[in-house]
DNA sequence: GCCAACGTTGGC
DNA sequence: GCCAACGTTGGC
């Protein structure tokens, strides 16, 4: 199973919104980079991934998981944008800030920190340990 | 609100 | 195909 990073700014789409969804989840849609769509390319059903609200926050707050590999985007009918849909599996207990990211020397080599603009990230096993533990819920 | 980083666009 | 100009993102 691969791990994965998606994030949205809470005003347009957040955590809260994305648990509205249940389990039907919801197309992870807008997202008009070639990187983050190469990213959900790879994604395969089952894949999990953290949930990161940018601007205000700036902390991982959940974990949500692919219910649906890449699929066209319904929101443009230019064919060069897919996307995946995703679902909320767990809230963390406590948020993880970005600031405390930084300070954990065995995530420096995120792609939250190292290439902070992109919106679709692949994250590795061990990041993903590290930060769920960070945020007081299994893996 | 500012600014750095970076992706995209368009003229040549 | 290069590169300057511009727009957007997102942390601070």
């Amino acid at each position: 199973m691969a791990y994965w990073l998606f994030k949205s700014e809470p005003s347009t789409w957040s955590w809260e919104d994305q648990v509205a969804k249940g389990a039907a989840g919801e197309q992870w849609d807008g997202v008009r980079n070639y990187q983050a769509r190469n990213n959900m390319r790879l994604m395969k059903l089952g894949d999990r991934g953290f949930f990161y609200h940018s601007q205000k926050d700036k902390a991982v707050v959940g974990i949500v998981e692919v219910c649906a590999e890449s699929h066209p985007d319904s929101t443009t009918d230019d064919p060069r944008w897919e996307c995946v849909d995703i679902r909320a599996v767990a809230p963390f207990a406590r948020a993880v800030t970005i600031a405390e990211i930084k300070e954990h020397p065995e995530l420096a080599e995120m792609a939250l920190v190292k290439n902070t603009r992109l919106s679709v990230q692949p994250v590795t096993e061990a990041e993903w340990k590290i930060v769920c533990d960070m945020g007081g819920t299994a893996p």
